[in-house]
Order: structure tokens, then C-alpha cells, then sequence
DNA sequence: ATCTTTACTTTTTTCGAGATTTGCGTGAAT
DNA sequence: ATTCACGCAAATCTCGAAAAAAGTAAAGAT
């Protein structure tokens, strides 16, 4: 039990291999609290213990595994607290990059945020209507991230955005490990286009306040027993 | 058997590497973008490249180096609108941080936070007094992160805390490559008790505002001819 | 029966060498 | 004189094994 992962054949270099982690973390492929050994995964992507380790220390330092000195890594097991914590804070840097946003973007930025919507849009429709969410999580992470990474792409600061994307990935796995519903809710439509409409009137406040609707109403979810 | 102790034997592993490169970056030893060879810091820590290049692994991801795939590492040569950016969220995440504790702390948040501040005015008094900066700088760098760090102590947030340190520390990186005055000014005495008054006041906004101030102020001091 | 000691197994951590890649200087051709 | 190609030197990256530490289970002592 545990680790599933389908033999990769290709030379896996440690960027490549911390790539696949990343995102099969941010996906939910593994089970909280999983301990992630070295040794089965050097079998799997076929490359030495100390890439292993490297790329585990990479992904500690942006908080999507947990690592202790002498007992190795492990996949955070998070609690509704933690998932609190990283909501505000996402709310925090995301307000204030939108704001930027706001201040700053040009029609470009106004442009690219609208298309992005109308993506998300696309795939959250398609998401309500079949219902199939689990075999189209990914395509609509994808389409979620970019949404949200339009939002506060004008904002003018590396930093702010890179600290953002940081936030964002562990708020996304800590809904999967903690949610039943893998993150996806129809509420989520309408919020989305709450949050588009406010940054388009160029509103700050509006905006942020629709943020906020938008990730607390996470918090408000059907959560997984955490029976240990 | 005899207790075995062996002071100071050069038994450098992992974790002391890491903690004495990051202390050394954050007080200004090495040059901004210095190349970090693997085979000098080996030498000098008496261990292996391999664990070096862990450890440089886990500073780049702190944002205290810089990593480039295939080309290895270096102290990051900042610019000024870095600095601006480091001092924008570093502001951001104080001012929010020291509005929690303001709200949620206790006795004990008052009186650590008055603590060291007396810690603080005193090494500052010294400094300002004897004129040797240089020498005294490591203490006071120590003294400067305990009073900001006990600024927003009673924050209830640990992912709050642990941002703000990261940030913290590149904030003074930053400062150190690229301030003539190592970081301290005598200004900072009269901002670092504005601070304190503020927070004691319990005026969440006052106190961001002398924050900002503080910060700010950083901005407008000499800084060494970046000459390139 | 409970706790401590001890030997063994598993996992993590470190190491040094070999493979790979980059950087730079030399030299020939246009 | 400039450009391009080639090759040597230096550094990075990867690897598998050895060393160290932690976890585990059984035997012995209180």
C-alpha cells in the first residue's frame, strides 16, 4: 500500500525527477503521513539514493514534505489548523498581489486573466455536468493555478510571486489529503467569476473580499475522517 | 567509562554546515555573487562535496543562494529593487504578524517583547556609543531578529513565523552586500521604540506604520557603487 | 510481570570516484 | 580582423557502497 507509481524508463535527472514529485504531491497521489523512502524511490525512477535525497530536501524546503534530521521524509500529515494557516496566508499574498495587479496591469494583463477565466470556466462546466471530477482534477488544477497565477501576474514582484506559487501548492495539497472532494466545488464557478468582475472594475477591495469568500468557503468542506 | 567529549572537532555534519553557512551569509562573510565551489567549502568543513551541495541545496531554497542547473552555486548579486521587493513583503508579513499578536497576546507576549527590546537598546547604545559596527555586528544582528521575531511571536500562525524568518534573514543578506553601514543605523533606535510603543499600545495600524518606517528607512541609506 | 540490556535489521547519511557538462583558450579558415 | 571549430581544463552531477544512526525484537535482571 502506498506508493503507486508506474516504472519510469526515461533517464531521470534530479530537475525532472523533482518536477514528477512535485506535481504527483500537488495532485494527491500520495496518502498523508506517508513515509517517502529513499530506496523505493530510486527503484521507481531508476537514478541513485542521493538524487532522491536532494530532490526530497528541494520539495522539504517548499513545504510539500516533511523532513527530520535522522528519521527521513515523510508526506505532512496535515490537520484543519495547517489547512487554516495556509489559507490566510494565500489570502494575504493574493490580496495584495491583486491589488498590484490592479494598480498596475495594463490591458495585456487584463486580457491574459480573462482568458485564463474562460478556460477554468470551460473545464468547471464540463466538471459539473459529467461529474467525473477525479479523472479531470488535473487538467482543472492546471486550469485553477492559472487563473489565480494571472491574477497577481502584474503585480510587479519575483518575490511575491514566487512565495505565492509556494502557498498555492501546499493549500492545494492539503485540500486533497484533507477533502473528499479533491478541491473542486460548484460553488467555485461563481466565485471565480465573483473574483474576475472585482479585479476587472478594478476594485482592490472587492477583490480581496472575494478572495477571501472564495478560500474560506474551502474551509467550510466535507472533511475525510482522519482516523489514524 | 569516561564521558567522551572532543571539543571543537571538526566533525562537521549536515545540519552544523548548514546552520554555520547560513549564519555566515546572513552576516555578510562572503561576497555578493561569490561563486560557492564545492571543493573549497569541502576543505574548509572537512566533509564530502556530496554534503555540501546538500546543504547549498537547502540555502538556495531559502533564497540565501543562488542555483543554477549545471553551473552551480553562488551568493546572489542582488540590486536595490531586490531589496525593495524583500522589504515590501518582509513589511507585509510584520505588520500582519504584529497585528495578531496584538490582538491574541497575553502578559507574556508583553513582557518577551519588552525584554528584548532592553536587550536590543542596549547593544544599540553600545554601538552608537564605541562606533565599532563591525566587530559587534553578530550580536546585534542576534538582538535586531529576537525583538522582530517577538514582535509577532503570539501571532497563533507557524507558517506566519516561518516565512517571516526566511524573509528576515534575505531581507539582512540583502542589506549586508549591498549597505555600506552593515545594516545598523542610529535612526534605528528611535524605530525599533516607536515599534515597541506601538504594539504595547495595542494599535495594530500605528504599529505597521512604524514598521513600514523602519524598513523603509533602510532604503534610502548608502549603498556601495554597484559598479558592473 | 516489567524494565533494562543486547544483538540484529532497517533506514538514513556520508563519502570518494567516475561520468558528464561547461568554460575558456588556441588555432585555422574566411 | 573576425568567426567558427576543436580540445583541454575545471567544475558539476550521479552513482553505489561504506559508515552511522535509528528502530526492533529477544534475552536477562530486578
Amino acid at each position: 500500500m502506498g506508493i503507486e507509481l508506474e516504472p519510469d524508463k526515461q533517464q531521470s535527472t534530479s530537475a525532472s525527477v523533482y518536477e514528477d514529485m512535485r506535481s504527483r504531491l500537488v495532485v494527491g497521489r500520495f496518502k498523508a503521513g506517508e513515509r517517502l523512502r529513499s530506496e523505493v524511490l530510486r527503484e521507481h525512477y531508476g537514478c541513485s539514493a542521493s538524487t532522491i535525497r536532494e530532490v526530497l530536501f528541494r520539495l522539504s524546503c517548499d513545504g510539500l514534505v516533511d523532513f527530520v534530521d535522522q528519521k527521513g521524509f515523510r508526506v505532512p500529515h496535515v490537520t484543519r489548523d495547517d489547512l487554516r494557516e495556509v489559507a490566510e496566508i494565500r489570502i494575504m499574498l493574493e490580496s495584495e498581489g491583486a491589488a498590484r495587479s490592479i494598480a498596475n496591469g495594463d490591458i495585456n494583463w487584463e486580457a491574459g486573466l480573462t482568458a485564463a477565466h474562460h478556460k477554468l470556466r470551460h473545464i468547471e462546466h464540463k466538471l459539473r455536468t459529467t461529474g467525473q471530477i477525479k479523472t479531470n482534477i488535473e487538467v482543472w488544477c492546471a486550469a485553477e493555478w492559472e487563473f489565480h497565477q494571472n491574477l497577481i501576474s502584474a503585480c510587479g514582484s519575483n518575490l511575491l510571486k514566487e512565495m505565492h506559487r509556494s502557498v498555492y501548492d501546499r493549500f492545494r495539497l492539503h485540500l486533497l489529503t484533507l477533502l473528499t472532494d479533491y478541491g473542486f466545488r460548484e460553488r467555485a464557478i461563481a466565485e471565480h467569476e465573483a473574483i474576475l468582475k472585482a479585479a476587472l472594475a478594478r476594485d482592490p477591495d472587492l477583490c480581496a473580499e472575494k478572495i477571501r469568500i472564495h478560500l474560506m468557503k474551502n474551509l467550510e468542506e466535507p472533511f475525510v475522517d482522519a482516523a489514524e
